[in-house]
DNA sequence: TGAATTCCTGCCCCAAAGTACAATGTGCTT
DNA sequence: AAGCACATTGTACTTTGGGGCAGGAATTCA
């Protein structure tokens, strides 16, 4: 896979030259790619022109990997949601960047270590909340509907109790039967399922 | 790295012996698997217990791919979330398979192919939806709504933490001073509170 | 420069939430 | 009669959540 460098700078950085000391180097794109490596780096640059330059590179069949000068999650995701297969620092030193032509080749994807753990867990909180949309308290009982609907009012246990005339543990009783039929963890994650439910 | 396949089946599908002719298997792990890889076949598994395998296992320092007989995105996801490093078919190649340790001894992920694309656009849509619309949080500070739009997320205070990178302590401060300013008495309330805004 | 925010953190404490294990009773179905 | 789902409560335990008190660091503003 050939490396080609956009950027900016107008010259590689010493790091790239580093690790790949015949790679080419641009300020834009032109051309076909097929089975090119581009590296974006997002220094100097627009969001929305970041954008434009990962869509034209993909689109010219080439893997993208975007260098960021100040990473982070949400544009990790932006960024990858548009087609780019790597999400690294500009500052990325030159071993760990050689390994990434390496990991893109077999079908894997880079991201800067750790935004990918923080990133799916994101994924997976959203998801639970979302995909559960199904609107359903049907599979709860009564009892336990009249426990969830407190809860999605902002009610304690203590309150939740006194309302329905039962102990509070009576009332822990249900919550859990409820967090086991509805995949959630905890009473905020309830109240906002039953909030949605109730569009 | 050593590849261990866990498995019901007690033998090693045809596959996997292709890919890794001295691979070991077994039906559970046991010991220490410290830069050991670590394939686990979710067939016949329930949910549970898969979940429970992939924390023994990276806590027992190995590397976690998960085999599913039935890949999805949401499934992916947890898995991933939990700490797997990749996801793939049981079906998967042998010659695909060699890849994936490649794959992760560099810091790569492996999943799926186009599995990672739709759940990147994924989380981008519901990132946009929770994050854009911030409703009569005006009273905030820019700290603080961030806090708030993660309980509105229902997220733990340790996430919260995790995300923002900072201490569980200044999360509560911040939380303290949001329930002060929304006159709210609780993560529940407040949950309830952000999610109306953006309705 | 000093005052005021905002942000970050530590230690300690207490209350609330949630779990594990166990048990009783009621009513309905097979 | 036996089985089952549901509601209820208990004891004891671990984990989270939240607050009081106190302080440091950075920024801005008068």
């Amino acid at each position: 896979m050939d490396n080609f460098f956009i950027t900016r700078a107008g010259r590689l950085r010493e790091r790239w030259r580093e690790a790949f000391p015949d790679a080419c180097v641009a300020e834009t794109v032109a051309g076909s790619l097929d089975n090119k490596l581009v590296w974006l780096d997002a220094s100097f640059l627009e969001r929305q022109e970041l954008d434009a330059m990962i869509e034209r590179c993909t689109a010219a069949g080439a893997n993208v990997v975007v260098l960021s000068p100040t990473p982070a999650e949400a544009d990790a995701v932006r960024v990858m949601a548009r087609g780019a297969r790597g999400y690294a620092h500009v500052f990325t030193r030159a071993d760990t960047l050689r390994q990434i032509p390496i990991v893109l080749e077999r079908g894997g994807v880079w991201l800067e270590p750790g935004l990918m753990a923080s990133l799916l867990r994101i994924t997976e909180r959203l998801h639970a909340l979302s995909s559960g949309h199904s609107g359903d308290l049907s599979s709860l009982t009564e009892r336990e509907k009249a426990v969830a609907q407190l809860v999605g009012g902002g009610a304690s246990n203590r309150e939740i109790a006194q309302d329905l005339d039962i102990t509070e543990r009576t009332v822990k009783a249900h919550l859990t039967a409820i967090f086991e039929k509805l995949e959630v963890r905890d009473r905020v994650q309830l109240a906002i399922r039953v909030r949605d439910c109730l569009n």
